[in-house]
DNA sequence: GCGCTACTATGACCAGTGTCATAAGCGGCG
DNA sequence: CGCCGCTTATGACACTGGTCATAGTAGCGC
């Protein structure tokens, strides 16, 4: 905590994530995400001119850059690298944390998409972008694990999909089965699409 | 539309699913529930003392038995029934939807989840239940087509998961792509579970 | 008609929102 | 010092939200 930590601006957008992660996009408040970030009031109009909507659609662009960096350190991370090890770790980072703090948060482009995608055409892109980015580094990854170009892509969505889903059933029963269900019965059916 | 339509009280809840599904549940105004439904404001509170909590909870109730009835009739309509050709015809439901009038509304039952899982547990409790009344009758279907009884019910929240953030997906990007990749890629799997 | 219940109507209240206007602090540089 | 940007501070505005209080109406058994 008493480490050099980052600017305001970034602080209020990483803020901004978190409580929409937490509470959704109506549902968060600018003053709150100022309080949240211990950022001046003030600030709020200068950095972000545009309004909440910018505020919002720097939040779920930051959430996923941050999703697509993942990737390769779960890829790092594993021993024998495999889709279904992949994917597996991308479903533990949400396990870990629910069983460590409880099911309060979401996914912020979840959120947002689920808020937004109706009314704000700009937020809805900026959600169709952080899937993207979250998607591109994911199929890749796929390739590189002997998955045919083809099959790349698709299969990419499919866990995507599926993960996000799962997230939401996880939240709404407060219980990590539908992540672990996930992972067990997608796992096969990844891995037999990288062998050769 | 002259037919004999429900009482106020069901069009209300009726109102309030199709209002959250657009705009998720903190943007939904119970004015707005009461004009859509064309029903009289001052109903609002003779029929839900307690508050729009109980109505957003009764919406989300509604669509959970909704989904949990349309199983059997997507059963019917398949011409040989099979695991892959069910989840197809609940995604066909979704991507026909947006075919026809546009991305505009998502699953109410995400939307009360990801807006009021952490803030009201009660509405998360009704979220729960909506799920279950969606999967117990869909793993009910998975037996009958000939899934193991121990593998049926993980199927069904696979399903479910995957559906859900295909749906997601699809918003997002306004593109029906990750629906049909979701059938494409998890129908095989489906069918290979239910052979003997 | 009476009385009772079910429902509707309407206005007020207060907490909260996003946004703006204005002014102050505050570094560094000439 | 004096000026001048980048920030921060603060209060006001207009508005909407859910909720409550109160009054009014409709229908029906008696």
């Amino acid at each position: 905590m008493t480490e050099a930590r980052p600017g305001p601006r970034e602080r209020m957008v990483f803020s901004a994530a978190q409580l929409i992660r937490r509470h959704g996009v109506a549902a968060t408040g600018m003053r709150e995400v100022a309080a949240h970030a211990d950022a001046p009031r003030g600030s709020l109009q200068h950095y972000f001119p545009g309004g909440k909507e910018q505020l919002v659609n720097e939040a779920v662009q930051w959430a996923g850059r941050y999703a697509g960096k993942r990737i390769a350190r779960f890829l790092a991370g594993l021993d024998e690298p495999t889709p279904s090890g992949l994917f597996a770790a991308m479903a533990a980072q949400w396990s870990d944390e629910y069983a460590a703090d409880g099911f309060a948060a979401g996914c912020p482009v979840a959120a947002a998409t689920v808020d937004c995608a109706t009314s704000a055409e700009a937020t809805r892109r900026a959600a169709a972008a952080a899937f993207t980015a979250w998607r591109a580094p994911l199929a890749a990854a796929l390739t590189d694990l002997g998955v045919p170009a083809g099959r790349a892509e698709s299969l990419a969505t499919l866990m995507i999909s599926t993960l996000e889903g799962a997230i939401l059933l996880a939240r709404a029963e407060q219980d990590t089965g539908p992540l672990t269900t996930a992972v067990r019965e997608l796992g096969p059916l990844l891995d037999a699409a990288a062998r050769p």
